[in-house]
DNA sequence: CATCATAGCGACGCTGAGTTGCCAAGTTGC
DNA sequence: GCAACTTGGCAACTCAGCGTCGCTATGATG
């Protein structure tokens, strides 16, 4: 074990992961997902590329214990505002806000920009996350059921996915800042897409 | 130039082209865009991997071709849609229809899953494309600008933005066959985003 | 018929991911 | 406080996949 720089060996092996995730999270921001090589995260954080095998046991768990870290708080918050009381299409509306505004956080860029990207990404990477994304997807799916509950002939299913594609949209918009505009297209955009509809 | 299975060297060659870019839509569509490798498109086609360099440069360079050959004619169409009479409206529903029945057509699945997922393809590529779907962009954002006219408090860019993200996430839906409903929810959504809209 | 052009290929080099075995430095038990 | 154990770090290695180079055989060309 050498060179410690910690009271603890514990406490400088979760050092070194947060060192590591947060060399992961800067070549993501600035290289996308192709542009991250191990060499460039070891070197970032003083490691020799093989070293970063202690934690984690491929490039792609990396990338995933990332993507939890960053993303987590902010599902967790998207879930609460999905779950909570008022009209359905408030609560989506709230949702699609706090997207924003996460997508134009700078320190989340990258985070941003892969979930913007999400279906890019290979499969294992996908798989590792869509657990961890399944209360959310859940949580929009049972708002957008119960903002068109009283609408039969409209496709729940089918009008999530297209929530979901504004959404997208949305949020790589934002990555550039977000403006009072595309907050108010955005919302509208939701909003009429639940009210408007056929017959 | 050993082996020649046609009547003249040029022909031979054409052939060769082709058979070779259908191995790589045939494997784009099984595999996706990461698992294309060359020596499984040169053992396809009965060839070395080596001699696809006698048809393109780079690997990607062959997914652009592909790409020119299976989004060419569709673009060519979309464009002459877009750039019809009628109301800017009708017309760009008119091209989501279109849009629809393109990812529908089995024979041109991968071609329409890479078309939803354009910009999450590596930069290069885009590279390489962008400039084959620049008139088909440019038809789109004037048919926008024209539908909002009227309106100066909208934001063309945006709702250009938007409509682009209902239209990837309908051509996903459409990939497992196009239902009257998603016409008539995709149809809706875009719009419902046209008129829609703030104050 | 001599010359040229080129499809095809095998050998090679490079890059980047993942494995293995060793060493050094903390930790633990007595 | 020392011996046994654990474990972070690393260099050397393997492996896969892309791209290059030089040669050969064969069709085109005059």
């Amino acid at each position: 074990m050498p060179r410690i720089a910690a009271p603890t060996v514990k406490e400088h092996r979760d050092r070194q992961h947060e060192a590591i995730l947060d060399a992961v999270g800067s070549i993501l921001a600035e290289e996308g997902y192709d542009g991250l090589e191990l060499a460039a995260v070891g070197e970032r954080v003083g490691l020799a590329r093989t070293s970063l095998y202690r934690y984690a046991h491929h490039k792609d768990e990396l990338v995933a214990q990332w993507l939890e870290r960053a993303f987590g708080p902010a599902m967790a918050e998207a879930e609460a505002v999905l779950g909570g009381s008022g009209p359905p299409a408030d609560r989506l509306a709230a949702w699609l806000d706090g997207q924003l505004d996460f997508a134009a956080r700078p320190r989340d860029g990258a985070a941003a920009r892969l979930m913007a990207e999400f279906d890019h990404l290979p499969e294992p990477i996908q798989a590792l996350v869509i657990d961890g994304h399944r209360p959310l997807r859940d949580a929009l799916a049972a708002t957008v059921d119960e903002a068109l509950a009283d609408r039969p002939t409209r496709d729940p299913a089918l009008v999530l996915a297209l929530i979901d594609g504004i959404a997208a949209a949305a949020t790589r918009q934002a990555a550039g800042g977000v403006s009072p505009k595309l907050r108010r297209e955005t919302r509208n955009a939701v909003v009429g897409l639940l009210h408007g509809g056929g017959t």
